[in-house]
DNA sequence: ACAAATTTGGACCTGCAAGTCCAGAACCGG
DNA sequence: CCGGTTCTGGACTTGCAGGTCCAAATTTGT
């Protein structure tokens, strides 16, 4: 009863998403009309209101999913992998790369400010999202301190915690301002920090 | 031509601004409509389109103008002052206190992610306020270095950036997971950093 | 090949919220 | 008080985007 997708049916459904994932990404999620989505992947209204019932709100809160778990593929196999400086470092290029790549087009802007209020789904989606990715960092500092590279009286929880928040707001910054330097400097000087640390060891 | 305000209407369009502002904290901006205002504020159509001929994008506009100002007046005189590690801790405190108490109700989300796209004049706003905050940080930072409270060959420029970054992602952080931890350590631990530093000086 | 299912297209409906308009009230200067 | 201006109220218009509906095409299982 829940299940009655084709091959073909999932593939649009999954042509819809992406496409529409991507029109919000370049024009913001409130100036996207169902319209542009079905103009821009070949599709009619039937179709969407077929696959996505409960039409925008469902639909949204697909896309929104769809790119937050865009967000941390973005960032694999150097996420998982913490296990050494230079792998962190090569964590850092690739963020401050992707970011600097997609500038404003920030799928993180549209899932939060926006889809946050409308869907309540989508709250939590992005909770998750966050505490995946703390999670990751958590376990890289860890490892880093298994291995002695990274004090082990640091609070890896709190640690991470802070890192996280310092790429969300520098790429928050690099929405409002347009420059990079804000992601950089928490980037840089918290690993730096982290680095400082095991000195102390 | 351009002035034709008397008191009373600086009154009313004054006290539209507020409700409109207060209106938006509370219900998101996609969820305020102009009625909303009318009911929140006791005025009527009439007078919304009289002070604002452009309609909801000039309200929009100059409730932002209204919310970004507040937030930086919210962190006098501490902001202003840092000129010790007593009185970093206070502006610390103040920091804290404000957005656990405001709690979801973010005066910068409703102007980042939602009217940022809307009003090209409103990412104007939200640049200034980002760089006025950093300043701040940046001659608090300064002030410190000549005193000797800070070493000399910190980047204040950079390390204030970093902070900043740290705040912003703090508070998205708040808004999307509803704790106030990412804050806290993301600004102690930069804080404690720099203090960290001054000791090998 | 055939019936039952899904998939697709697009015309149509509907409600709502922004924006228009104007007439009358309140206010201001002299 | 009185002409001009600003302020206020609210009825009306309008466009548009989300959502409904159904009939035709296609696919699926047997």
């Amino acid at each position: 009863m829940t299940r009655a997708l084709t091959r073909k049916g999932e593939a649009t459904r999954a042509r819809i998403v992406a496409g529409a994932a991507a029109e919000i990404r370049e024009r913001g999620v409130d100036e996207v009309r169902l319209e542009d989505v079905m103009a821009h992947t070949g599709t009619s209204k039937g179709q969407l209101f077929h696959y996505f019932p409960d039409g925008k709100e469902e639909l949204l809160l697909a896309v929104a999913q769809h790119e937050a778990d865009q967000v941390l593929t973005d960032q694999e196999p150097m996420l998982s992998n913490l296990t050494s400086w230079p792998a962190w470092q090569a964590w850092r290029d690739r963020l401050i790369e992707r970011y600097l790549a997609q500038g404003v087009k920030c799928p993180l802007n549209g899932l939060l400010g926006q889809t946050g209020r409308r869907a309540p789904g989508a709250q939590a989606i992005v909770t998750g999202l966050m505490w995946r990715w703390q999670e990751a960092i958590t376990v890289g500092i860890r490892h880093m301190q298994s291995t002695g590279d990274i004090a082990g009286d640091v609070d890896a929880d709190r640690a991470a915690a802070a890192l996280l928040a310092g790429i969300q707001g520098g790429v928050l910054l690099l929405l409002s301002t347009g420059k990079i330097d804000h992601l950089e400097a928490a980037l840089d000087l918290t690993i730096e920090r982290l680095r400082a640390d095991a000195r102390t060891t």
